[in-house]
DNA sequence: CGAATGCGTTAGTCATGACTAACGTATTTC
DNA sequence: GAAATACGTTAGTCATGACTAACGCATTCG
């Protein structure tokens, strides 16, 4: 597990990213969002840590982790690269199809998002 | 793995993706585009069609896969979704300390990519 | 009709990732 | 200084995913 891609996929860690975006918190406060121990968490945390996509500072007892911007920005370089121009041009396609279709199974399948 | 970004990230799937959205090929075609046996490519071909990103056609005794369009919308939707607005704004930040300090290690570290 | 081709399927192996439990270490509190 | 707190670390389990090899089925070709 080397690229940031993989590493942000894992659900779990999505959310840990989404919450330290949101505002820099204590590895307690973020398995306290979870259901899993502590340990899973401090695991998943050390993970996007190797990744470079958070950092940790040490404040007192307490570690205190951070999303690190360079890092999200390297994670969306390789959503972008991975995003290439002819995926762009087939979910343009997709758009024109559902508003040229609207009564097809995607039209109904869009409405119940 | 039910939901697309854990499939899309996968370095091997994402590259097939790559490949069915340049243009729609068969089994074989793809396969020939890496060292692992067919059968491989083939059970990555089922699971990204599982998951509503790529459909076949069966036309004589070859399979042509293709990119589902639909399906690639649901997975740029569920990027958009993880990249809330908070992790937006650190990489917006990101970009402006790079280009504010341009010696610092995050700049440093930008150059070696 | 028999051989060859293109794929899916299945079984089984191997590596890896997610997880828990127990422990060790630094720091704060009393 | 002893207990408590906040972590990381380690070992070990379990599930899962990636993969190969062998096979089976349909389709095309001779």
């Amino acid at each position: 597990m080397t690229d940031a891609f993989s590493a942000a996929a894992e659900p779990t860690r999505r959310r840990i990213l989404q919450l330290l975006a949101a505002s820099p918190r204590t590895v307690n406060e973020i398995a306290a969002e979870f259901t899993s121990t502590r340990s899973a968490i401090s695991q998943h945390l050390l993970l996007l840590a190797a990744v470079g996509l958070v950092e940790a500072e040490k404040v007192g007892r307490n570690r205190i982790y951070r999303v690190q911007p360079d890092g999200l920005r390297r994670l969306q370089a390789e959503i972008d690269r991975f995003w290439t121009h002819e995926l762009d041009l087939l979910v343009a396609d997709a758009h024109t199809l559902a508003a040229s279709r609207p009564t097809s199974h995607s039209a109904t399948d869009k409405d119940s998002r």
